[in-house]
DNA sequence: CAGCATTGACTGAACATTCAGTCTAGATTC
DNA sequence: GAATCTAGACTGAATGTTCAGTCAATGCTG
């Protein structure tokens, strides 16, 4: 019944298809399935099927990184909250839905040259994720914790490298497990910016 | 006419064009058409599209290793053959095509997680070049270049930080410019392996 | 309050299109 | 002349989108 509901209950089941058939083979039925109801409804809300799917992948990353945020600022310490976005992007909890967040992202980079709504929504994402990153280091250089290496320059390399280990944690490259990526992140990390890694988790 | 020369025709083609308009929007009358022809021979060669579509992918990371090993042996020093992987991946050359390379590792990482075919593809390679990496490094020990860290674990690196740095660069992302991608993985493995590396390209 | 009008949520059936793959027959080559 | 190669016409299935309405609730009016 109530408006709002519907639309994220479709959203929902946008992202669960997606995540399992990948962006390319969604089918409005499909998701009109998984939410129960009928695909007429989906184009009800959603003009089109592209829309959809664009809006569904926005709002993943939205509640992904929304969530993170909150984790964040209730770390004290600037190297507490670089360890926690590497963990971020290299454990995925048990949380169902967290797994294939990233698979999300395969697909958000394949479309990006050619659907600018997506591309947009890549940008802007990475955008981000990179300030986050250079705001931490400059508040951990500003506290003495951090060596002083260009802020810029380190949160581009490690969000790439970020990047990179989260396509082998995406494909579970037999590998690079997650652990094992983590590891060696939080090793360049704790080396570039001169901090004492925490042990074991 | 001949056999092989109207697969490799159709190979192009279908690299061309998957490269334009992305994996899933390749038709195999778009490849047909490229390749002026019509569909039904592509067909004949390849019994499906999605044969087509996979070897095609196969066929131009394969070309593109394959020159890339080719430049490597000519050059002596480990360090410069670092430097050169690391060019080779950051540094599209004007060459037509190797510009929307990169592009194809999208689509691949992106369709590997439900197609078998593809997933085995981007794992044959991913280990190949790691395991090149990992020669380099401890070739490079062996003579002295470089320092002692674990050579798998910075190949892992490297390597996640190299993919990290390409989907920056497929994308064009504007404050990515290839130039800087370059150098700042190349920075990374300089300062990992304490080498000096080269001046200004 | 009783009847009427209006609106928003929703659906089933049809439409239109797009494509992968087939079939048949003709050309080329050895 | 037989095997290989090629094209044009076609088909069958899938699927995004439209559309004409149904249904329930809510607001309005006398």
């Amino acid at each position: 019944m109530p408006l709002e509901d519907r639309r994220e209950q479709l959203l929902l089941a946008a992202i669960d298809v997606i995540v399992e058939r990948g962006y390319a083979d969604t089918r409005i039925t499909d998701v009109a399935e998984r939410a129960g109801t009928s695909p007429a409804l989906v184009i009800y809300y959603f003009k089109t099927r592209d829309a959809l799917l664009t809006e569904a992948l926005r709002y993943s990353e939205d509640s992904w990184y929304a969530a993170g945020v909150k984790r964040l600022e209730e770390i004290p310490d600037a190297a507490g909250q670089l360890t926690e976005m590497i963990a971020m992007t290299c454990l995925p909890s048990d949380d169902p839905g967290e797994r294939g967040e990233w698979r999300l992202w395969l697909d958000l980079w394949a479309l990006s040259p050619r659907n600018p709504g997506v591309a947009s929504v890549r940008h802007e994402f990475d955008v981000r994720w990179r300030h986050a990153i250079r705001d931490i280091v400059l508040a951990g250089q500003a506290a003495g914790e951090f060596a002083a290496v260009d802020a810029d320059d380190f949160a581009l390399t490690l969000s790439a490298l970020l990047d990179g280990m989260a396509v082998q944690i995406a494909l579970e490259d037999p590998d690079v497990p997650p652990v094992r990526a983590y590891d060696l992140a939080l090793a360049f990390a704790a080396g570039q910016l001169g901090f004492i890694p925490p042990t074991e988790r």
